[in-house]
DNA sequence: ATCACTTTTTGCCAAATGGCAAATATTTTC
DNA sequence: GAAAATATTTGCCATTTGGCAAAAAGTGAT
C-alpha cells in the first residue's frame, strides 16, 4: 500500500487527507503464479498497481502462438491499452509469472481520487505517454537487431527480470525461438 | 488548410468562429524531397499537420545505421515523441520522402486554439494514446514475423505507401536488408 | 536519345535462426 | 529425498537472412 503512495508522491504532492482517501479506497489482492489478471474480451473494471511479482502481457498471433508483448514488474501501474477509459476490454491476456500482490481501485473510486489530487489527470496522461514512448522505442530497436543484440539489450535493461522470467517467455518477447535463445545464452558465456 | 479543419471535425465540433481562429493562425509550408522537418537535438517549436506527401521518421542505431521507425502520410498530425510538450527536443529525424505540404501552428497559437475548443486537450490526448497504441502493436507484431509476413502485413496496412517509398526505407522499417526484401518481393509475385 | 546518377535485383557464399526430438537439468510435489 | 512435471539445452539438418559486389533497371537532366 505504501508502495503505491510512494509511487504517486513521485509525481504529485499528497496531504494527509488525500493519503487517507487513497488508503480507504484501496483493496489489496493477490495472484498466484499462472493466474490471470486480465483476459482478452473481459471488461476491466479496476485500476491496478503491482506491488510484488511479475506479470506478463501476451496475445495469440494468427498462427495461434502465444506472443509475449512485455513484462510488468513491481511498482508499476498496469496500463496496457486504454485501461483508464471508463469501459475497456483488452484484446490480450495478463497473467502472473510469479505470485503477485496488487493494489486495486474500482474505476469509480479511482475517479474520485483523481479529482481530489490537483493535476493528477494530466500527470497520469504523461505517465501513460511516457510508458508508451518507451515501449515504442524498445520494440522498434528489436527490429533492427539480431538475437544476441536483443538479448544483451534485454538483460541490460531488465536485469531483475532475467532470473525470474522463464526463458521461453523472454524468447517470445524477443522474437526468437526458445532453442535459439538458449544457444545465444551459451555463446555469451 | 481545409484538410486540417476536416481532421479536427472528426473529433470535435467547430463553430465558424473557431474555424476562423484556426485559419488565422495556420501557416502553410512546403518541404522538398529530402528536406528535414525535424532534426535530432533541435527543439521543435511548432505543431505540424501533413496535408500532402510522405515523411519518414528515422534515427541512427549504435552501429551508425539509419533506421526508419515509421512513415507519416497525408492528413496526420505529426506526433512523434512528446511533441505536444511546450519544449520538446527530438532524438530522431523527420525528413520528406516526397515533396510535402504542411500546415503548422506555433506552440503559442496552438495553445490558444486548444483553449477555445472545449475538450480538445483531452481529445488530443486520446488521439495520441491511440496513435501510440497502434504503433506499439504494429512494431510488436513484426518481432514474431519473418520477412515475408512483415512485408505482406505492410502492403496490406499501407497500400498507398508501397509505391511512394523507396524499397530501402521499407526494408529498414521492416528490419530486413534491402536485398532480402527485394528477394521477398520476387517470391511473392 | 544519351549520359550520369540512383535504386533495385541478382549471384554467391557465410552466418544466423528455425523446427523437431531427445537428452539434461531444474523445480515441484508428495 | 524420490518421482513426476516442467524448463532448458543440445544435435542434426533445413530454411532464412545477411554481406558484398556486380549487373540491370529506372529516373532525371541536358
Amino acid at each position: 500500500m505504501e508502495k503505491f503512495i510512494d509511487y504517486v508522491l513521485q509525481f504529485a504532492n499528497l496531504n494527509q487527507q488525500q493519503m487517507d482517501l487513497i488508503k480507504s479506497k484501496a483493496t489489496e489482492i493477490q495472484l498466484r503464479k499462472d493466474e490471470f489478471y486480465w483476459e482478452a474480451g473481459k471488461t476491466v473494471k479496476q485500476i491496478g498497481f503491482l506491488t510484488d511479482g511479475v506479470i506478463r502481457v501476451f496475445y495469440y498471433n494468427n498462427k495461434g502462438e502465444e506472443i509475449t508483448r512485455y513484462f510488468i514488474d513491481e511498482n508499476h501501474l498496469i496500463l496496457s491499452g486504454n485501461t483508464i477509459d471508463e469501459i475497456y476490454t483488452p484484446s490480450e491476456y495478463l497473467s502472473a509469472i510469479t505470485d503477485c500482490k496488487l493494489v486495486v481501485f474500482s474505476k469509480q473510486d479511482w475517479k474520485e481520487i483523481s479529482e481530489t489530487i490537483i493535476g493528477w489527470e494530466i500527470i497520469l496522461q504523461k505517465i501513460i505517454a511516457k510508458h508508451h514512448s518507451e515501449k515504442i522505442i524498445r520494440r522498434s530497436k528489436l527490429v533492427s537487431q539480431d538475437g544476441t543484440e536483443r538479448y544483451l539489450d534485454f538483460i541490460q535493461k531488465f536485469p531483475t527480470l532475467v532470473n525470474r522470467v522463464p526463458l521461453s517467455f523472454i524468447a517470445s518477447y524477443l522474437g526468437v525461438t526458445q532453442s535459439s535463445l538458449s544457444r545465444i545464452r551459451k555463446n555469451i558465456r
